[in-house]
DNA sequence: GTTTAGCACTCATTTGAATAGAGTGCTAAC
DNA sequence: GTTAGCACTCTATTCAAATGAGTGCTAAAC
């Protein structure tokens, strides 16, 4: 689609761009070295390449800067994947090493690992649960009316809510019935719970409980996951020193978003596995037309998977920042995998 | 110590600056209508407040500002207590009516609605659970080498960790050992388990079980209480629209800290009940000099107590935030109080 | 003795014009 | 096809002048 030339001369550009935040004149350009022609012949590609929609240009006398289109070459065909430094790659290593306990620290690490790597902001979700399956689950009253619901997966994370007694349920028909779920349940999708409540245990515990409905009410209150997917953010100010966003109103606009867990939680899932980049206005959200979004997934024994991403400039250092992601997340699914011996 | 003008004159001067972020000039003050003397007098005695360190100029030919021992007078002596708006005052009934079953969840909802109706920052400390006490102790394996202990307290609080299980140790005595420990520890001080542990727990368990002290370092991970108390924020970005932070490093050494969690809870706690002020340099922390930081705390069924704050530029609406959090507070320990019965 | 009008003075901010400089597009020569 | 040269465009910088808000002081009025 584009010539030799041109893409060199792209390549330049979005370079120099991602590097200074000026607009790139065809002076400059030439003298880099690794485009060897004069100041007049990369003009005239640069025309060409702006009529293709590959730049941009803010004014008449200003030099060119790449748009949206320019950025989506740039990673498809022209970002060269920069090895890591050194010092890069032991911190990773470090985080495997760490045998952290609680998969959060894990998750809130690699975050902080991220950011301060990246320069960028990083947002992490905490593993999905879809796909993991009952371990345990207990009731324990707290007084007449009210219990804490407990519930441990398959992976070790536990989960919690308070839900009400009904009144006039004996504490005999509670525990019978907690021990009939735990047999029946146990190993079974979180996903699937509920169908499985309803489907099989049901009718037993009709046989053997008085307040059937009032039991499945609490039952089902127990297995209703309050929990969004959890979001872990790190570095939300060094979109402070990022020159385009100097307007307070654009950056407010960025924060702002940053604080709504849910619609980040939303953005930042997809279906696909592996690494994502959304450049700009390919982003879904009006929020980030100035930004690009790149994201990785990882995932917990296999089971259960999470996404790890890096929010910047569209301006933003493509290369590194996907190369530390790839690496990131490969280090997180091995360092959360290796967790239970197998 | 200040004469009734001077109190006066003071008053307005803070009370325009908080309004305008502008000095504030003789001029203006005379017009104001409460203050009823030409410019000239509120000049002298202007000038007399600035001599006294209540006041400052930024330079000669401009109005003055409050000193940090301005605004220290004005909250002290001066703020009027502004009774809340009637829509605020139903947001708290609705907080409290909600019965929003986890704790979280209740301190979250405060910290938007502190942040939203404030329009500064909210940081809110999630109960600390010194005082609370031990409900049920659980240690569930998970295979051959790793087990998740589950602590739930008194007010219904669940803590988790993943620990190692010392390899030989057989299930039974593990589950003799955990029974022991319902049956001993059930009732005690949270801050008391570790030396209750060692002090009564360890011979009795020493007299039944092998493995003594691997056991011993199993149970005492387990009481280890691996999170620090919990921080919600909400409206960081408020501070991007105060005038005082359009200087970005100014706004990025206050955003920075809030990024950091632990600091966060170490300025908030203190283990005075009731609301305090710290204005500007009265933060020990460096990074808020230009901010005021208001306190206030609640608790969660008399046990556990918490902390909310507001943190805004030391110009800031002190009457209305002082009265916002004293109700909040309360609405807080009511709304938390309440959640069990009796 | 207290208050106030009047006035000279200070200093940050605004305004506008001139200038500099970076970069382009086009034409003609190589 | 490539490049040197040049006129042209447009932003950013600089600097001086004008503006205006506000003060401090003095002397008069109350």
């Amino acid at each position: 689609m584009l010539s030799e030339r041109q893409s060199m001369i792209l390549n330049a550009i979005v370079d120099d761009y991602i590097r200074s935040a000026e607009p790139v004149g065809s002076r400059s350009i030439s003298k880099r070295g690794d485009v060897a022609f004069s100041p007049a012949t990369i003009r005239n590609e640069m025309a060409d390449l702006e009529e293709l929609g590959f730049l941009e240009q803010p004014h008449t006398s200003a030099g060119r800067i790449p748009s949206n289109r320019g950025y989506r070459y740039y990673v498809d065909h022209l970002a060269p994947l920069k090895p890591l430094k050194a010092e890069d790659l032991k911190l990773f290593k470090q985080l495997a090493a760490e045998k952290l306990s609680a998969v959060e620290e894990v998750v809130q690490h690699a975050g902080t690992i991220l950011a301060s790597m990246t320069n960028y902001t990083s947002i992490l979700l905490g593993p999905e649960m879809f796909n993991t399956s009952l371990r345990h689950f207990q009731l324990l009253p707290l007084n007449e009316t009210t219990a804490v619901a407990i519930i441990v997966t398959s992976t070790g994370e536990v989960e919690n809510r308070t839900v009400s007694i009904p009144p006039g349920l004996s504490v005999s028909d509670m525990e019978q019935t907690v021990t009939l779920l735990n047999a029946k349940l146990a190993g079974v999708p979180m996903h699937k719970l509920k169908a499985r409540l309803y489907s099989e245990i049901g009718q037993e515990i009709q046989r053997h409980a008085e307040h059937y409905e009032e039991l499945m009410k609490l039952l089902d209150d127990s297995f209703t996951s309050g929990k969004d997917q959890k979001v872990f953010l790190s570095g939300t100010t060094n979109m402070l020193i990022q020159p385009e966003f100097r307007d307070i109103g654009k950056l407010k606009t960025v924060l702002d978003l940053l604080e709504e867990t849910p619609t980040l939680t939303r953005l930042l899932n997809s279906d696909q596995k592996g690494i994502q980049v959304k450049i700009g206005s390919e982003n879904v959200h009006q929020a980030f037309v100035n930004c690009s979004l790149i994201t990785a997934t990882y995932s917990l024994d296999g089971e259960a998977f999470g996404t790890i991403g890096i929010l910047g400039p569209t301006r933003m250092e493509y290369a590194k920042v996907i190369g530390t992601l790839d690496l990131l997340s490969r280090a997180m699914s091995r360092a959360l995998g290796g967790r239970y011996g197998a």
